[in-house]
DNA sequence: CCACGGCCCTTTGAATTCGAAGCAGTAGAC
DNA sequence: GTCTACTGCTTCGAATTCAAAGGGCCGTGG
């Protein structure tokens, strides 16, 4: 660690400013989609698309947390919403009753099905279309490594991150 | 459009999950670092910094708005904030009393300049240690044609998009 | 057998976001 | 000069998120 350069170079910086902004514009095209075809939040439809690879259609409550990033309240919060739409169902596990398992139901299958069309064809569209096929391997060739090397990275929780209070 | 394939190739999946998962992850990263160095969001870090490139240190609120992304709602509320902790000051254009000019306070450069060399490290860090100089460049330019395409190709506001009501 | 500590989920309160509605100022038509 | 339509920002209500606190269940040590 002989030399700490101050800054990132005009390439890094274009290439992190890209980053987020593509991925915030396509997450926002994506969440008005599920939002019109299936009144579905983007985590609500990765909740059920995580059920739906499941083999069994069910899955932990810390598991799908942990999936998608979530906090458990937020995960919790969610979930009754997608119960109260039918969409799944939660039981405790009769092995360990503190366990919460939630299962995907028909209904929430048939909804999977209806949308995915169409999210598939918004990221398609958005993301997938100026790109070739080797542009896209070349693609995931590099973000591959990116998260690997993030998840290995967990974030160091120093401090609890207040919410705006003081400032 | 001979043919419609029904799915996304499994490299294309990849990349598109790969591509969410970590934007997701640098966000959350760099908004807690953000959080712990000057109490800042990542919504209103990118308004200082956008702010302070600015030759003369001001913007309108419709143009700050549209290089957020955000709602201009959404910006009323972090400018507020931003100008309770004396990071900037807004005033109605002399020129056009409709417009509200926001102009960055000697506080706001010293706390950008505070928090930029970790944000700078934590993106360094999380997103770039594992690319190679060349493998920048090679994400950048396959991220720039994508942001260009996005950038023209506006979210079209069929529906108004609701909220949770009915589902 | 009973307490202690730990794990899992839920509830609660605060913060942040958006869309719709409202308010003020500007510009063009007549 | 006045009316009308438009623009720019703010206010308001609802939705979503998180961290912290709360409550129930499981395993271990005594």
């Amino acid at each position: 660690m002989a030399d700490s350069p101050r800054s990132l170079d005009p390439v890094q910086l274009g290439a992190y400013f890209d980053l987020i902004e593509v991925s915030s514009l396509l997450r926002y095209a994506v969440e008005q989609q599920l939002r019109e075809a299936g009144d579905l939040s983007y985590v609500q439809f990765q909740l059920l698309a995580r059920l739906g690879d499941s083999p069994t259609g069910s899955q932990r409550m810390t598991d799908l947390a942990d999936g998608v990033v979530y906090s458990r309240s937020g995960l919790t919060y969610q979930a009754g919403l997608l119960e109260k739409a039918g969409l799944v169902v939660r039981a405790p596990s009769p092995e360990d009753e503190r366990v919460t398992t939630v299962t995907i139901t028909d209904a929430g299958r048939a909804l999977l099905a209806k949308v995915l069309p169409g999210h598939v064809e918004v990221v398609r569209g958005m993301l997938f279309e100026p790109l070739s096929r080797e542009d896209v391997m070349t693609l995931a060739g590099l973000l591959a490594p990116v998260r690997d090397h993030m998840r290995s990275t967990p974030p160091r929780s120093a401090a609890p991150r207040r919410r705006q209070r003081e400032a």
